[in-house]
DNA sequence: ATGTCGATTTGCT
DNA sequence: GCAAATCGACATA
């Protein structure tokens, strides 16, 4: 089956939503400290940039932490949560618009001792990669690769031809963004539907 | 300069 | 099921 790296058109189109959507089923991958380790999207959550107040973008807001949200599509946006975790996302679009999808789990398939080690998880069990945190830990993702460009041998996505249908796909509203007012209903947590690997908040 | 709180996870009651 | 963990970004002064 043809496995081919995700390229620079599949980031910088403009609609967020549809790439959020066909980011499932497409295979994350990290190749840092000489291992290489990734699996397969199960849970995406799109952020629109400067219109969506849950977006740490929105109203055009540009930080030190921010910035990299403004990048060419296809470049890594990684923020530290709680003090604790290291969020990964995906950039899209153009330079300039600040739109992010953070990807919320994985089904890992290569490099699962590896995973195992760095999260100190010794047994088989879904939490080894569900949850945003969890998942970039997994991965040996943190804040230090925020910027890093997803075209790159370090950090890529493939497409292994699994496509993943419309009815397949369960849409609701993201998680642990009371804070965004009208914006916290929107449904744009995509994730897919029967699969164990997603992560456990509602 | 200082205070608040988060796009979460984990362990314990 | 609930609350602690933990630190830097951001807002306010």
């Amino acid at each position: 089956m043809p496995k081919t790296k995700l390229d620079r058109e599949f980031y910088t189109r403009s609609d967020t939503l549809v790439i959020a959507k066909e980011l499932l089923g497409k295979y994350l991958f990290t190749r840092l400290d000489n291992a290489l380790t990734g699996g397969m999207i199960v849970e995406t959550e799109a952020y629109l940039g400067a219109t969506d107040r849950a977006s740490h973008a929105f109203g055009g807001r540009y930080t030190d932490r921010t910035r990299m949200m403004y990048s060419l599509g296809g470049t890594a946006y990684v923020y530290l949560c709680y003090g604790i975790h290291d969020m990964f996302n995906i950039v899209t679009g153009e330079e300039g618009s600040p739109h992010a999808i953070l990807i919320r789990a994985m089904e890992p398939t290569v490099g699962i001792e590896i995973m195992q080690a760095r999260r100190k998880i010794h047994q088989r069990t879904y939490r080894l990669t569900a949850g945003p945190g969890a998942m970039a830990q997994a991965l040996g993702i943190n804040v230090k690769h925020s910027g890093m460009d997803l075209c790159g041998d370090e950090i890529w996505l493939e497409d292994h031809e699994i496509s993943i249908p419309d009815a397949d796909i369960l849409a609701s509203s993201r998680v642990g963004v009371a804070y965004a007012g009208d914006d916290a209903g929107l449904p744009y947590r995509f994730r897919i539907r029967n699969n164990p690997w997603t992560s456990p908040a509602k």
